[in-house]
Order: C-alpha cells, then structure tokens, then sequence
DNA sequence: GTGTATGATTTATG
DNA sequence: CATAAATCATACAC
C-alpha cells in the first residue's frame, strides 16, 4: 500500500548524479530498483537461512559431532536446539532485535561498550564468555578462538551495513535533493525515504545478528559435544592415577584435597580423576584379574619408592591407614597399603569365570573392631573384609584410623557406610 | 572393519 | 551429594 511514489521520469542520467543541473535520474525508480534488490537480497538470504537450519543447520551439527541416529537427543545442559527462527517469527522486529541483541551480549559477542575498536583488539580481549560450557583450559582456549573470530566477522559486517547504510542514505538525500529543483519534495517525503533505507538496513542487519547466533549456537552444540569426544589422559595423568589407586587399594576413595592434589599432578580436573576412580573401582571390582598385572607394576613401584625414601612412602595425599606391613605394627604408610596389596592380589585368583570373588579372603589387616565390621571377619588374625565381590572394604576403618592424614576429609557418619555393592533395579526404558 | 580400552554421562541409591 | 552401576561414544590397536 505504501507504493513509493513515483516521480515524473526524468531523462537517464549517471549512477552518480553530480548535483549540476541535468535532472538526475528517477529516483523513485532507482530506489524501486534498490530496494528490489534489497527485497530479493533479504528474501534469498532468508530463504537460505532458513534452508540451512533445516537442512543443514542443526542436524549438521549433530551428524558431524558423532551424534549419529539413535544418539541422545539429550545432551546434557546446553540449549542445543536454540531456536532463532523461532525469534525471527515471533514479536515484533525491535522485541526480535533486542532478543538477538541480548543473545549476541550473552554469548560475548558483541560488547556492552563498542568503543573497542577493530576485531585485533576485539580478538585479544577475549573475555569469557557469558555461557562459558565447560572448564577445560585447553577446549575452552579453542572455544574462545573460534568464539573471537564469529566476533570479529559479526564486528567488521555490522560495520559495513552501518557504512552502507550512511552512504546509501546520504546519496539517497542527495537525490531527492535535487529533484527538490524540479518538483517539490517535502521534507517528509526525505524523512520517510531515510526511514525505509534505514529500515532495510536494519533488517540486514538483524539477519546478520540472527546468523551470528546461529554461528555461536553452532559452536557452542559442537563444544558440548566435544565434551563427550574421549581423550586418552596423558601417562603421567594415568601413571599418577594408577599410583594413587593401588597404593590405596584399601581404601580407593581419594579425598577433595586428594583428588586435586591428583587433578594438579596429572593435568586434569578433579571431576575427570572422580570419574576416573569411580571408573577404576568399578572395573577392577568387576574383573580383578584383569588388573591383576597392572596392579603388582604399581604395587611395585610403590614399593620400590617406598624404600627408596626410607620407608615413608608418600604422605602427601595418602589418607591414613592403619594397615601394617606383613609383619609389622601398622606403619601407616602408602607403601605399607601398597605391600598388602601386593600380598593380596598374590592371594586374589582371577575371578572364576563370572563367579564372585565373595569367597576369597582379604589379609588385609585391620584395627577395626569387630563391632564396626558389618560382617565377620574372615581370614587370618584381624584381617577385614575386602570390598569388592561381596566383601567389605570398610572405610570408616581408613577414614577414622590413628592419625588422620591431611587432606583427608573430615569423618562424618555417611563416612562410617562400608562399601558394599549396590543391587541396582533393572533400568526403566 | 572389529574388538577392546577408556573417559564421560546418566540414573539409581543410601 | 558422593558413589555404584550401566551405558554411551570415541580412541586405539590389530
């Protein structure tokens, strides 16, 4: 309904009308003509949007990030499917831009103060972003690289539809300007020209914000992913596990402090070394014979260093455990678990085949009494009974011993639970 | 390509 | 909430 007015035509005239007296050209026919191509530049440009999100937007993502059918739709946390067409569809353009807006803002892209000045400078400064998915240094650092180049891009587009935008404008002005000498052109009709050119341009401009989103969104989906994409721990990571691991096979339950005292040792975090424990004790419970080598290479060492160091062994994140040698006085120490793990895996037969290991017996010497053992004690002397397979590792023995080490945590009563295998129910569907 | 190892995630449990 | 147990998904070796 509003159709442009159109002018009386004028005799052609250059693209760039000087502001001499030959009539410039139609104007309102070259901005028919412009905003033709604006229109169809918008429409091809949405229609591709649109085709990309749904032919190769999301799903893209997901095929490329290993997610194949039948993968879990859930992934945790994470708006994986952020709808933007969706906030193209709904409200109107200011609410749509202002949602967009505050996206970009969230997601680090544009800045509150847009002084910065040049992408460089933008890319530097590379602040974390407001969603930052995960914790991982290494990822994150990508993350934030691929996050300043959207940035950048986002940064230097919005300011050449900005300068289009002036220069269009100013040359449209000009135009209706001189027509100002042949026919009259009020000051409204320049103001409403302006306000449709800056329309246009605003709406190229959300288009541009709106495919940004999209290009965070995208990179974010495949940073969470990535979350699942497994990398194998260094040796030093696995070596240090390991050695935590069977030197307190007792007790394999690394406390806070211990746990980052192990994350600091190995690279990694503290919630990659709980899953790696929470791995570990499942693994070697459920076949103990598999790890039975691996087990006397650590133990040994253990042992090794133990004596190397006179015997005291590594007191730095060991919980105390009052666990004597073979012989002695329990010496609390973690060669002093290492060599009962020694002596108790010599005397842990894989298990046969499928059967439990409930039967075998743990030598394991123990200063608990009888009345915090959960069952009777079995095997020679004060010997508890092991965890694994049915068998007690109790761990309020470790936890409560003489001389609580630092860094283990502090004893609590759910502490006093021993550790007994779990009956789970059969998983809903 | 296949089988195994392994880190991560999910769900249930106490 | 920490953990057990199950499961997923990828790395890796062959």
């Amino acid at each position: 309904m509003d159709s442009p007015q159109r002018p009386a035509p004028p005799p052609p005239a250059p693209r760039r009308p000087p502001l001499g007296p030959p009539p410039g050209p139609d104007t309102g026919e070259v901005l028919q003509q412009i905003m033709a191509i604006t229109d169809q530049s918008l429409e091809e440009a949405q229609a591709r949007c649109c085709a990309g999100s749904m032919g190769a937007g999301p799903p893209k993502v997901a095929a490329e990030t290993g997610a194949g059918p039948g993968a879990r739709a859930k992934l945790a946390g994470g708006p994986r499917v952020l709808s933007i067409h969706g906030i193209q569809e709904e409200g109107p353009p200011s609410a749509q831009l202002m949602r967009l807006d505050n996206m970009l803002l969230a997601e680090g892209v544009s800045r509150p103060e847009r002084r910065g000045r040049g992408g460089s400078a933008a890319a530097a400064n590379t602040a974390t972003p407001g969603g930052c998915p995960n914790d991982n240094s290494l990822e994150h650092s990508d993350y934030r690289a691929k996050l300043s180049q959207i940035r950048q891009i986002y940064h230097s587009e919005l300011e050449k539809y900005e300068q289009a935008c002036r220069e269009f404008t100013t040359h449209v002005t000009n135009l209706l300007r001189e027509q100002s000498r042949m026919r009259p052109v009020s000051p409204k009709e320049i103001e409403r020209m302006v306000s449709v050119i800056h329309g246009k341009f605003n709406a190229i401009q959300m288009q541009l914000k709106q495919s940004t989103c999209e290009a965070v969104m995208t990179l974010r989906s495949r940073f969470l992913d990535a979350r699942r994409k497994r990398r194998n721990f260094s040796k030093q990571a696995t070596e240090v596990l390991n050695e935590y691991f069977y030197s307190h096979l007792s007790n394999p339950y690394p406390s806070e402090e211990a746990k980052e005292e192990l994350a600091r040792k190995g690279g990694i975090t503290v919630s990659q070394v709980s899953n790696w424990f929470g791995n570990k004790r499942i693994r070697y419970k459920k076949n103990m014979g598999k790890f039975q080598e691996e087990a006397t290479i650590y133990t040994t060492k253990m042992e090794v260093d133990a004596t190397k160091v006179g015997g005291l062994g590594s007191q730095a994140s060991c919980p105390s455990t009052p666990s004597p040698g073979p012989s002695g006085p329990f010496p609390l120490t973690s060669a002093g678990d290492a060599l009962i793990t020694l002596q108790t895996l010599a005397s842990l037969r894989p298990a046969p085949a499928g059967g439990s290991l409930r039967s075998q017996e743990c030598t394991l010497p123990c200063r608990l009494t009888p009345l915090i053992h959960p069952q009777p004690l079995v095997g020679a002397g004060n010997g508890c009974l092991l965890g694994p397979f049915g068998r007690t590792w109790c761990r309020a023995m470790h936890r409560h011993g003489p001389g609580q080490l630092p860094g283990s945590r502090p004893p609590s009563v759910r502490r006093f639970a021993c550790w007994r295998p779990r009956q789970r129910q059969l998983r809903r569907i």
